[in-house]
RNA sequence: GCUGAUGUGGCUCAGGGGUAGAGCAGCGCACUCGUAAUGCGCAGGCCGAGGGUUCGAAUCCCUCCAUCAGCUCCA
């Protein structure tokens, strides 16, 4: 009989040829054998019961690995499906991926599913789970896929296999009665998946174009172990008690109401961040060569007429008028900001101009997709933009991609870079675009740094690169971005004077860094679960007599740490001293300052920190000392 | 905007055709207290808005509005 060598975790050994990883598995570790969701052969992942006729290198998946997880979510949403055609046999089939957190299949059905539906779903798979059907391929050729899918009456499917290119594998897999059109792999049976959930149900438009029939999606989530459920679903509790909805309105930071969906407001404790947040902006531009300006936040139509916003970005605009004339509310800062460069003549000498504006955009979004402050109608960017010569573009690209890095770096942040380019409703040359889309490029390989390519995501005038924070469930929201713009100082006749006394066209960079001040703060209140650090708390210390004797030593302390610029408060209330330290540490305030006789004695004050507790007597100066450390170093 | 769900005091939620309920928060009184909730009392709601059905609607129906999840779209 042919042999083959399989390369196992650094061991060669030899099996008859056409035996399965399975088989191997199970020959070299029965543990292994047992998790093992799917093998890869020379890399290329493959089913456990694939067949092995080469010499190669063998890897087991399991549900450790990425891979794995993304073939046991997929594997869930066939099981899922096969229930949903069972229960209702006319919802014909569309996709069905694994996500990142789990899955998920659309189906197309004259009616949406309910959350009754669901449950029923859900028994019906816990079934096909019990019955351990194993998935099987069964590889065909396009014409023998679509003759079949049109027996089985499934018109997506059919759409996805003309969709294929040319040359590619087509194949079928089936568990029990139920057969589907995937490239697979697929975890060996259905008996695996020991744990599940459906999450969530919702509308989702064929091939994402809102322009198609909308599908009816169903989400969910499994695991290879019935803990694993229960751990994911604490997990996401937890998550929940960090959204900065429920956190804004708890700790006073922001509130929404109905009589300005997406118009937040911003309460005491929100402007001390804010303020925080801009002082610390201010300091860092003014180092960085920036100079900040202020525009209107009302123009003239005409503006936005000439600066293409009527053309490309109207749909998101306010419009009022102003005695008989058109006007609109700025949905950017640009337009604006190129006005006051107009204003005077420049010199190369100038160049790079750096203008910084905080400035208060409107912009009508979608209601569906208004989102605490994370997705908001209107919004402060702090904008900057740098208007310079084309050998200047690349040094004040990479100027930018550092002062996001140092920002975010300075709140913790994990962030990912995305390029995106040319968007179908642009204006500008090709070559332009070609240009500017080739500087960022170089700029961010320059830098070493990893970026995600978004075709036609650019905005209208540039392409982009873009920073993204995840929010606390993993929702990524785009924050820093870069723009690099031909266009507008082309359309506005920007110049600027040559050493050669000529006028020349300058280059324009439209930057943010947190983006928007709202989404920063959500972003913020998210990563911090509230408890903000010592530099960023809107009250850093509290002040809680143990009872109303020691009133007056708490004012004079209360006076005291004032007079150094501390953010101070005083719990007067007549209440125990665990209350008011209850109330102090729910709402997150890093020290906690108690006062009774002993403090008066000896002149101290009792500090409990937010995160540890008790720690014991200090001295006023100390304390004043300590804080102070801390917020020189922004913690 | 689309699909689905939800909307009851400041907050979290119960009630589900026959005159609105709880806990927390608020206010008052007592207690004067040592590191995560002292006790008692009081007040607070056109049950998201507008129509309709009904002798009677928070409850059933319709239309809007807002919120939540997702889609699409974007800081």
């Amino acid at each position: 009989m042919e042999q083959v060598k399989v390369n196992f975790g650094g061991e060669q050994k030899t099996f008859p040829r056409g035996i399965t990883p399975l088989e191997i598995a199970k020959a070299l570790n029965a543990k292994l054998a047992k998790e093992a969701l799917a093998a890869k052969l020379n890399g290329v992942i493959v089913d456990m019961d694939s067949k092995v006729y080469n010499d190669c290198t063998l890897e087991l998946i399991t549900f450790e690995d990425e891979e794995g997880k993304r073939t046991f979510w997929h594997s869930t949403s066939h099981v899922m499906a096969q229930a949903v055609k069972r229960l209702f046999p006319d919802a014909k089939l569309t996709i069905g991926p694994a996500i990142e957190e789990g899955f998920y299949y659309d189906f197309d059905r004259g009616e949406s599913f309910t959350p009754q539906d669901l449950e029923k779903i859900e028994k019906e798979m816990e079934k096909i789970i019990n019955e351990n059907y194993s998935f099987k391929r069964l590889d065909t050729t396009r014409e023998e896929a679509i003759k079949k899918l049109m027996e089985m009456d499934e018109p997506y499917k059919i759409e996805l296999v003309q969709a294929l290119p040319e040359n590619a594998d087509i194949s079928f897999y089936q568990q029990g009665e139920f057969i589907d059109l995937c490239a697979g792999p697929h975890i060996p049976a259905t008996g695996r998946i020991k744990a599940f959930k459906l999450t969530s149900l919702a509308g989702a438009y064929w091939r994402g174009d809102e322009h198609n029939k909308m599908l009816q999606r169903i989400y969910g989530i499994s695991f290879p172990k019935k803990s694993m459920l229960d751990e994911y679903l604490t997990r996401i509790e937890e998550a929940k008690k960090r959204d900065h909805r429920k956190l804004g309105r708890e700790l006073g930071i922001f509130s929404m109401h109905e009589e300005g969906p997406g118009f937040p407001f911003f309460h005491p404790k929100g402007m001390v961040i804010w303020n925080i947040l801009t002082d610390f902006w201010r300091k860092e531009h003014r180092k960085k060569g920036y100079h900040e300006i202020k525009t209107p936040i009302i123009l003239s139509e005409k503006l936005w007429r000439m600066s293409g916003h009527w053309d490309h970005y109207k749909e998101n605009m306010y419009f009022t008028k102003i005695d008989e004339q058109d006007f609109a509310v700025k949905p950017m800062n640009c337009p604006g900001g190129i006005l006051l460069f107009k204003a005077d003549v420049h010199s190369y000498r100038e160049l790079p101009l750096r203008l910084g504006e905080l400035g208060l955009v409107h912009r009508h979004e979608l209601s569906g997709v208004l989102h605490g402050l994370m997705r908001v109608r209107c919004f402060t960017q702090d904008d900057a933009h740098i208007f310079m010569t084309t050998s200047q573009i690349e040094q004040e690209i990479i100027g930018v991609i550092d002062l996001v890095d140092y920002f975010y770096k300075i709140f913790g942040f994990k962030y990912h870079v995305e390029l995106s380019t040319r968007p179908e409703n642009s204006m500008g040359s090709d070559e332009l675009w070609e240009k500017a889309t080739k500087a960022l490029k170089n700029a961010l390989d320059k830098k070493g740094l990893p970026y995600k390519i978004n075709e036609g995501d650019g905005a209208f005038y540039g392409p982009k690169i873009d920073f993204h924070l995840k929010d606390s469930i993993g929702r990524t929201w785009q924050c820093g971005t870069i723009q690099l713009d031909f266009q507008m100082p082309e359309k506005f006749d920007l110049t600027y004077v040559g050493p050669d006394g000529e006028k020349h066209r300058p280059v324009m960079i439209h930057r943010v860094i947190f983006g928007s001040l709202e989404r920063f703060i959500g972003i913020l209140i998210e990563h911090y679960a509230g408890a903000l650090p010592v530099w960023l708390s809107p009250v850093q210390a509290r002040i809680l007599p143990i009872s109303e004797k020691h009133l007056d030593y708490a004012k004079e302390v209360k006076n005291k740490l004032e007079e150094s610029d501390i953010r101070v408060e005083l719990d007067e209330r007549n209440e125990k001293i665990g209350y008011k330290i209850r109330e102090a540490q729910m709402q997150k305030i890093p020290y906690m300052l108690i006062v009774g006789d002993k403090e008066i004695a000896d002149g101290n004050i009792s500090v409990r920190q937010r995160e540890i507790g008790d720690i014991g007597s200090k001295n006023i100066v100390d304390f004043i000392a300590e804080v102070k450390q801390k917020e020189e170093n922004k913690q």
